[in-house]
DNA sequence: CTGAAAGCGCTAACAT
DNA sequence: ATGTTAGCGCTTTCAG
């Protein structure tokens, strides 16, 4: 059996040089029309591919694919409606310019992707979705000097970077609620640290967060509780480790005996389940119940979802104008993309309590 | 500004071969311990990141990817959650070979991947996830010579792929609601077609499909409908390009003046679409309209949709095992799996005819 | 417009 | 256990 063809092959069969035969693909223009012809049918009829992507690569020093970081694993990472379309923007973005995206989906222990799995991506730069600041997969892109672009994290010393404005749109939601005369909210927040720890967070655990985004937020709600004249300490924090509704729903179910009036849930996914939990329990929502989500996906819309919206698409954009600059050689600056308050109607004032239920914050 | 160091520096530095300092990093079995050490530390020290991704490739004849080819956009390829679920058993299968996924979107055109974006992706085999029959890109794989898998296609001559048995599925769902009384049934159909046509599709245009799933459920429904007595030229097809909320609510929309008392949905995706838009148009689920999905995704469980549930995750897995074994030289054969009707609630008797609606098909 | 030469960075025989 | 050698397949100056 014959091995499979190479451009020499190729070559030599059309009774060109390898120089010519190459450009015969990559450089129309700097041969004849009729020694292109006539390569091309010689490939046609031995069966020679087209040059092999691997060499070209090497030779280019352009792998023509862009790693994209995940936290999670595909099945949650991907199950978020608003990762669908933030891979959209990027995609539509680079696409053009011939990068394609290589996924890395975090590791089975948790986290972002193995190391190693970084280490040997043939990839030109790479995104970070939403990692934890100190991930070990960041480390080693930086290890191997790739452009990098970080998503919904600090830019680190002189990394490029998108975020949103996760304190503001957190404040935001979080006084809407409040001011409708809410006095018990509860939070329902994606995970502070990556150990896939669910339930109840404390302070002390709040404080250790690494994930920027939670941590913005969470700063954002407290802002507009305390400025509301409540005690931050009073309000329960449920985290999630992955961003799916059945943890909304397992959170919710937990959050119930504490007798929250209103629960702030960091995306619309989690929102979505604390609603299917609260009717699970009998509660009817807005009527028993406020909930909040955060991103404005389209299931938010649909279901009627007081959230926050942030430009996924756009963000997607930006992140692969970044990229594409980077790997220009140039230094774009690190962005931050606004949020917005979109008021539907998952939220009404707080009920009239109940017979024996506590009434406020430390008062039986 | 020195330039990135290569291995050979890292070799000249650390006072060993190049083949030596290759060994410390990927057969440490072939080298002391204290080499391995010295080498690994000098590196450090120069700063060398490891081996180039690029350079071992194209040496090992390995990519270390594995192309996904996709019908559409990510926006909507990704916003299906029956494409999560399937990609997480992927790269669950691969990953511990070493293998990332590269993903390829569909043309803005419509259809797959652009051509020249296959022929250039650094990959080592392929999936072609739900193409047409007759895709571009599909040829441009066969062309490489790159190992093929496809998934919801009829396995081409020689090619491995995993389908599932949507034409027995199809028929299980529509037995169902015609049990239930039905004589009145419409279709939500996925395209036929890489056309991007929306609406109503005839006889013409159904028996040009060129999409396996789309066929197969066809053949399935008109199955069950014609050992139902009825006429399958009586039922309506509207045809979604696609699979998205949406498109389902609009086919409600065109569809609800022909009278249906039930809508098969090619997906969950669109089921729901049709439920909400029979919603907006004032009618509610089961009670004036059936409606049933497909594909059982976490979605249709939360609506009480009935529907056929198919292992997308498995599907995922199979394919991953079948691209390894295909990789090892192996030839895998096609495998079809089982699909299992689920029975919620979104499925009822027909309601009594209303006043001044026609009654049965072609009975004024 | 075409060809010759050099080498991208690495790994795998093979020899020592 | 380590070093030598020979490319993987391609693109790109640079001459002609």
């Amino acid at each position: 059996m014959p091995r499979r063809p190479t451009l020499r092959d190729l070559a030599a069969a059309a009774g060109v040089s390898r120089s010519t035969a190459s450009n015969a693909y990559n450089r129309p223009d700097q041969l004849s029309a009729e020694s292109r012809e006539r390569v091309l049918a010689t490939a046609a009829r031995i069966g020679y591919p087209g040059p092999s992507p691997a060499g070209s690569a090497l030779r280019r020093g352009r792998a023509g694919a862009l790693g994209v970081l995940l936290g999670d694993r595909l099945g949650y990472a991907f199950s978020d409606p608003a990762a669908a379309v933030f891979l959209d923007g990027l995609s539509e973005a680079v696409e053009d310019e011939g990068y394609a995206l290589l996924v890395l989906p975090g590791a089975r222990t948790g986290g972002g992707p193995a190391p190693e799995a970084v280490r040997t991506a043939v990839v030109d730069a790479v995104v970070a979705y939403s990692l934890a600041d100190d991930d070990p997969a960041i480390a080693v892109v930086r290890d191997r000097g790739l452009p990098l672009v970080t998503v919904d994290q600090p830019a680190l010393p002189g990394v490029a970077g998108v975020r949103v404005d996760d304190e503001a749109g957190a404040r935001a939601v979080a006084e809407h609620v409040l001011g409708l005369g809410h006095r018990r909210p509860a939070v329902v927040a994606f995970e502070l640290t990556a150990d896939g720890r669910e339930g109840p967070a404390g302070a002390e655990r709040q404080r250790a967060a690494t994930f920027t985004v939670t941590r913005d937020r969470l700063a954002g709600y407290r802002a507009a509780v305390e400025a509301a004249g409540l005690n931050w300490a009073d309000v329960p924090v449920h985290e999630c480790p992955h961003n799916a509704f059945l943890e909304g729903v397992r959170a919710i179910a937990e959050l119930l005996p504490l007798g929250p009036t209103a629960v702030l849930a960091m995306s619309d996914e989690l929102a979505l389940g604390v609603v299917r939990g609260a009717a699970d329990a009998g509660l009817t929502v807005p009527g028993d119940l406020t909930v909040t989500g955060f991103d404005d996906t389209t299931a938010a819309a649909r279901a009627g979802l007081t959230t926050v919206r942030q430009p996924l698409r756009d963000k997607g954009v930006r992140v692969g104008e970044q990229l594409l600059a980077l790997l220009a050689g140039e230094t774009p600056s690190p962005q931050t993309l606004p949020t917005e308050l979109v008021v539907r109607s998952s939220g009404a004032p707080p009920p009239a309590p109940r017979a024996g239920q506590r009434v406020g914050p430390g008062r039986p």
